[in-house]
RNA sequence: GGGCGCGUAGCUCAGCGGUAGAGCACUUCCUUGACAUGGAAGGGGUCACAGGUUCGAUCCCUGUCGCGCCCACCA
């Protein structure tokens, strides 16, 4: 083996092996476990979140891989169809054409083009990653078995009347011209202006002011609304408002909607331009005058002057108009939210236009009750209060979009505007009897990219036909994703599983955080804070970072800064720290919190650790290269204690992943390699195997020890760490008496039963022994290279014979000559002295060590003990802790106090002497 | 206006009804045959604040302050 751990070298071919070998399928007659890949824009990269992701699903597969489960992580990718438009129009605009230059067919013909050359990089990262996932299932949204998928689920839930087609109010978009749903349109407060109107009654007997932040929309109103109770307007309801500009007489109504309260109490209503005003509208029967074009140009129902021109040049000009009319009675600053689409960022308008739904409160209520009766868990639990908010209040869907790139409704018009919907217009014209004569067209819309993403756990298997893995894999075990997309994704999964598979899609769904950079902020192109996890895995030169993050901007104008950012934080680019090391970072973030901020340092720290496991490796490989051949080992102390520490370790790992617990399994593997196998039992092992007084029983106990624990520690790792434990495993298991062409096949670790308790406390005494030795020499500053002598005072038979059993190993590891008791009349030389129980360990001075510096070192182990002993003292003196405290933590209590007290009175007795010596 | 979350070492975060932990950073010593991407030792925290429950609170409850996210139709 090297000698430095190089992620290049091994990670590389090792995919291609695990892809030969076929490891990726479900395999075996275990319990199916299954997991569906959220899945990623085909056209697009993968970004530190969904390498995290991806992470966190590959390890919770390996996981269930090695436990004996037939193992499925379901790949694919999806068509996104609004964000993949606008990719491709952005290209076509580049060229100086629109896509209505090109037409529908070829355009759409454009994107599969793109698709196909772009399509692979999610593929290629996703192996980069070390991703398992079953390569010959991959599915694509679009593809032909899903877009059958889409046609049947639409059909069946128009032909139950869970989808209608209407016309109504809907969140235009007039950049991209389409409908949205809800939950594609964010409100942000920003700073506007309430301009107050004065309305004129039509019979001139005075006016009412209404305000708005919509002026413009005032050419479109109907009626001005006041509450019914309020005294001021009472008498009003029923006259009429002669409506300045427009030129129009309206009705005054009383609703119970306007607020007497603010402002005058006086609500213009706009029933084709706002969604309380149509709900207005709609009580009081008013006309609905619409008065946008499809790009939000006013249209031909204003007057001329109006006409055709952009909604934010018609506020202008109407509140001109009004202050020119001396109608305009006061324009103060406002905050508003604004709603603006999540892709264009342009204003929405509420617009009327005819549109596809689905009829969502029928679905909702199943999969309200699959969460509430615990079908499905949330992990962390709380985000069902999200979930349950949302799912309660919720409003039917929207699910038509004008756009070209997406799955064509599957409904025909007929003459005189009659509507079919079918599989196909040939199953449509033979269902409805409709000859070859009649002329049917398709509905030019497409669905809303969720609907197919709503059926992916049970599309990708399959359905709609019964296939032997829709049996199998269904219900899918979690489902790994996060909180940004419970509305959009999770929830619509929920009810659309229940709907057609009748069960629920996954039994939990684990909902991380989402990574955020350094100082955490949201990563963004914009913000030029992105990082390309390959680059953390390759590595990337500074230049080539900062043209990586400075070209393509939509914002140009922010390159600069970016680029003195990225200059800033990263002087020398990023190193190469491998996929591993990038991996286990993620797996050490997985914390329960819903920001987690990426910082390169750790990722440096767990390739440190990577080659820290590397170098153990390469320890163990040359250790146990001469083998003592068959015949009978002997345990030492520290094989013992070793194995009982990898119980523990691989219990913890297990409980981590059991509560997607990543961080907390990456944490008990962490310490358990470092701390505990590399700091201890490694140079433990050195005291036997380089001991000329080992016997071959000795030498096998110790020699299996080191090659088990290893082994078996890889496979504790392999979940996060699949490339390096792979490469390891494959030189170790052969030797360690483990078979199989991967460790990918290998089964987990199992904790065996309870350590002994004596060999924790001999180990935990040795450890002792070696620290108090250790510290001296630390605080005394006496180099590692100087070996002393240790006497021993007041040792007891038990200490005695401990050190005698353990001579080689406190030898070996505090760098002493055999310690050697003294005899009860002898009296210590001047010497440094540690505690271990009732013992002293003196490390004479003998030019080493300087009495000031040492009495000063005591000193402060007196205070801080004494502090230690006043408190448990005074707990134990407070009666009611003595009476109501259980038993055994009063035991201890006191435990304590007796062995602060002692070593007291041992310190007090070394200071007394060191005094007598300065 | 509702819902949720967070405030623990300089930084990033675990933890937990009974001696405050890790990584990184910091100080000192050390190229000892696995590893300087390392080893040994060390410094550093009234666990945001105030009440309450309890024998005992960083942990449970209430409130305050600060920060953040999500949902929502006030013109």
């Amino acid at each position: 083996m090297d000698k430095t751990y190089d992620p290049q070298a091994i990670e590389q071919r090792t995919y291609a092996r695990w892809e030969a070998l076929g490891c990726f399928a479900p395999a075996g007659d275990g319990p199916a476990y299954c997991i569906v890949i959220p899945p990623p824009n085909v056209t697009g990269t993968l970004h530190m979140g969904h390498a995290f992701q991806d992470t966190v699903m590959d390890a919770l597969t390996r996981y269930h891989r090695m436990l004996g489960d037939a193992a499925l992580w379901q790949p694919g990718t999806d068509h996104a169809g609004i964000a993949t438009q606008m990719v491709v129009e952005r290209q076509l605009n580049g060229e100086g054409l629109t896509r209505h230059d090109l037409g529908r067919e070829r355009f759409v013909e454009r994107v599969w083009q793109w698709k196909e050359q772009s399509g692979g990089t999610i593929a290629r990262q996703l192996k980069r990653l070390g991703a398992s996932v079953d390569w010959s299932r991959d599915r694509f949204t679009m593809d032909e078995g899903l877009s059958r998928a889409v046609t049947e689920a639409f059909v069946r839930l128009y032909d139950e009347g869970l989808i209608y087609r209407g016309k109504r109010l809907v969140n235009w978009d007039p950049v991209l011209k389409t409908a949205l749903s809800d939950l594609e349109v964010l409100s942000e407060e920003e700073e506007g202006r309430l301009w107050c109107f004065r309305y004129p009654l039509a019979d001139g007997s005075g006016h009412l002011v209404v305000a708005t932040t919509r002026p413009e929309t005032m050419l479109g109103d109907t009626a001005v609304a006041v509450h019914p109770e309020d005294e001021r307007y009472r008498h009003l309801v029923g006259r009429t408002i002669r409506l300045p500009l427009a030129d129009r007489e309206i009705p005054i109504v009383a609703d119970e909607y306007v607020d007497p309260a603010f402002g005058s109490g006086c609500v213009k209503v706009t029933p084709a331009h706002d969604f309380n005003d149509w709900e207005i509208g709609e009580r009081h029967r008013l006309p609905v005058i619409n008065i946008l074009d499809a790009d939000a140009r006013l249209n031909d129902a204003v007057p001329g002057a109006y006409r055709g021109l952009d909604r934010f040049e018609a506020r202008k000009r109407v509140v001109a108009d009004f202050e020119a009319l001396g109608l305009l009675e006061k324009v103060e600053p406002h905050k508003l939210m604004v709603p603006r689409g999540d892709r264009s960022h342009t204003v929405v308008e509420p617009w009327l236009t005819d549109q596809w739904y689905v009829r969502i409160a029928p679905l909702a209520a199943p999969a309200i009750a699959a969460v509430e009766d615990g079908r499905i868990r949330f992990v962390p639990e709380n985000w069902d209060r999200t979930y349950f908010e949302w799912m309660r209040n919720i409003r039917d869907w929207c699910i038509s979009r004008q756009l070209w790139w997406g799955h064509r409704i599957p409904a025909w018009y007929g003459p005189d505007d009659a509507v079919y919907v079918g599989r196909s217009e040939a199953e449509v014209r033979a269902r409805h009897g409709l000859g070859p004569d009649v002329p049917l067209s398709q509905d030019e819309d497409v669905l809303d990219t969720w609907f197919s993403s709503a059926l992916w756990p049970f599309s990708t298997l399959g359905w709609p036909d019964r296939t032997p893995e829709l049996a199998r894999f269904y219900p899918t075990s979690v489902l790994v994703t996060g909180f940004d997309i419970i509305f959009f994704w999770v929830a619509r999964m929920i009810m659309m599983g229940l709907k057609f598979m009748d069960d629920v899609p996954f039994r939990e769904v684990y909902v991380h955080g989402l990574i955020r950079d350094h100082d955490g902020q949201k990563m963004s192109k914009s913000k030029g804070n992105v990082i390309d996890p390959l680059d953390i895995v390759d590595g990337i030169g500074l230049e080539q970072l900062v043209a990586k993050r400075t070209t393509g901007l939509m914002q140009p104008h922010l390159a600069a800064g970016i680029e003195k950012a990225t200059r800033r934080q990263f002087p020398a680019g990023i190193a190469a720290y491998g996929t591993d090391a990038l991996r286990f970072s993620f797996a050490a973030m997985a914390t329960q919190s819903r920001d987690l901020r990426f910082d390169l340092g750790r990722v440096e720290g767990y390739r440190n650790f990577c080659n820290k496991l590397w170098n153990a490796a390469r320890y163990v490989m040359i250790a146990t290269e001469q083998d003592p051949g068959e015949g009978p080992a002997e345990l030492s102390l520290a094989d013992r204690w070793i194995r009982a520490r990898l119980d523990a370790a691989t219990r913890a790992v297990r409980d981590g992943f059991a509560g997607y617990r990543l961080d907390l399994a990456a944490q008990a593997a962490y310490e358990f390699t470092w701390y505990e196998f590399c700091d201890w039992y490694l140079e433990l092992s050195k005291a036997v195997l380089q001991s000329p007084e080992a016997g071959d029983a000795a030498r096998r106990g110790t020699r299996r020890t080191l090659l088990g624990t290893l082994e078996a520690l890889l496979r504790l790792l392999h979940p996060l760490m699949p490339f390096i434990t792979e490469e390891i495993w494959c030189r170790v298991a052969p030797r360690a008496g483990m078979a199989g062409a991967t460790i990918m096949q290998a089964p987990f670790p199992a904790a065996a039963g309870e350590a002994e308790a004596a060999v924790l406390d001999e180990m935990r005494w040795v450890m002792d022994f070696i620290l108090g030795v250790r510290q001296i020499r630390g605080e005394m500053d006496i180099a590692p290279s100087v070996r002393f002598d240790v006497l021993l005072q007041d040792a007891g038979p038990e200490d005695l014979a401990r050190v005698a059993r353990n001579a080689g190993c406190l030898e070996r590891l505090a760098n002493v000559v055999r310690p050697r008791a003294l005899a009860a009349d002898e009296s210590p030389p001047p010497a440094a002295a540690a505690l271990l129980g009732g013992m002293k360990i003196l490390v004479p001075m003998a030019g080493l060590i300087d009495v000031a510096a040492e009495t000063a070192r005591l000193g402060k182990r007196r205070t801080r003990l004494q502090q230690e002993l006043a408190r448990a003292e005074a707990k134990l003196g407070n009666a009611s802790f003595v009476q109501n405290a259980p038993a055994a933590v009063v035991e201890q209590e006191q435990g304590r106090v007796a062995q602060f007290k002692r070593e007291l009175e041992q310190l007090a007795a070394q200071l007394e002497r060191l005094a007598s010596l300065g």
